[in-house]
DNA sequence: CCTCTCATGTAAGACGTTACATGATTCA
DNA sequence: TGAATCATGTAACGTCTTACATGAGAGG
């Protein structure tokens, strides 16, 4: 459960809240974390009932009321221990556009270039997002920071790869259309 | 469920047994996908009972029996659909190294060093695979081959990411230790 | 002899997503 | 007036991983 060791790596830094933890993992982390509610909220509860973290609630007038949650002993403990143990198991990657593109020789090129095209606006948006992040994440120590890099470089990287695939399936001249005749071809073993 | 649809797809070229489905997906896609007879098994089973696939016991003498499966019109139905439904979401990224790299400045120098090293050579590993395999992804359609530039670009730009980050690390003079007294500092709103 | 590859599967549990419910404030 | 942001949460559902069970052949 990496959550859990990711929201008590965050609670070094200051006591947080369950909006702002997600914030910060959206947003400090290269952009390339996601996480929601439906996770944050009942671990934020479990923890505290393991005596990792505490919880303080900071009422506002005029605004709604915070649970502030602070790392314990305990917590600190915790991670150290995550921290030091050895990540096991790869990156992992998943992605709806990618899973179809492979695909994409049983569609038409039409589609396959409408689809590529909405993908390269995507990307072009987060890759602004991203640069004007490196701002901020440049003031974050040295880990924070090449972890932001990671993220634009990935983003220039698959951005240039779309812009390259969409000239390619361009130029080719496919006639290739969803219809049972034209399968059960290639792919060796 | 997108397993189901990437094996449907599979299934468009030829048909296969659970085991096959697994090398193929692994192989074949850029070496990005990961899949487990978890999935496979019960799915296949499932899509049978759906009417999406037939299957067909192939008793060979001195090698185990495979359960080889094919694609019936209604599957190829229901992958078509599938396949012109537009992809939501974005790309999902998920790595336990990655996620500890990111609160490094939490542990020691010489550890972050270790596991940093470590990575290079996975991923110094895995660019050779993949250059190997590039050579068959060439002969596999426009598609295959460019999910395979894909991973061989991602695969790159990781490897490099990774030693610029280990010369910025070694570079820096951290005495970054796990204790309390050191913690609670900066990472901005 | 031991490990790897081939081959199929199940069960339990961990993990993640989606949809829902609630309600105030700010900004256009 | 309507949308966005702030803020917390739950329930149901899906998906994925892990561990287990079984067994034969190939190659070192």
């Amino acid at each position: 459960m990496s959550v859990k060791y990711a929201m008590l790596g965050l609670l070094h830094y200051r006591d947080m809240h369950g909006y702002r933890i997600k914030q910060h993992m959206e947003q400090h982390f290269g952009n390339l974390w996601s996480i929601n509610y439906g996770q944050i909220y009942p671990n934020l509860k479990k923890m505290e009932e393991e005596g990792l973290v505490t919880k303080k609630e900071v009422v506002r007038s005029g605004a709604p009321t915070r649970k502030l949650y602070s790392i314990t002993p305990a917590g600190r403990e915790a991670f150290a221990e995550w921290l030091l143990s050895d990540p096991h198991g790869t990156m992992l990657l998943r992605d709806p556009f990618l899973l179809r593109f492979v695909f994409f020789g049983f569609g038409t090129r039409e589609r396959a270039l409408q689809l590529v095209d909405e993908q390269i606006r995507l990307y072009e948006t987060h890759l602004a997002k991203r640069r004007e992040n490196m701002r901020r994440w440049h003031r974050q120590g040295v880990y924070v920071r090449q972890m932001g890099e990671l993220g634009l470089l990935l983003n220039e990287t698959i951005l240039e790869w779309l812009k390259q695939s969409r000239r390619e399936i361009a130029r080719s001249r496919g006639e290739e259309v969803l219809r049972a005749e034209r399968m059960n071809l290639p792919l060796e073993s």
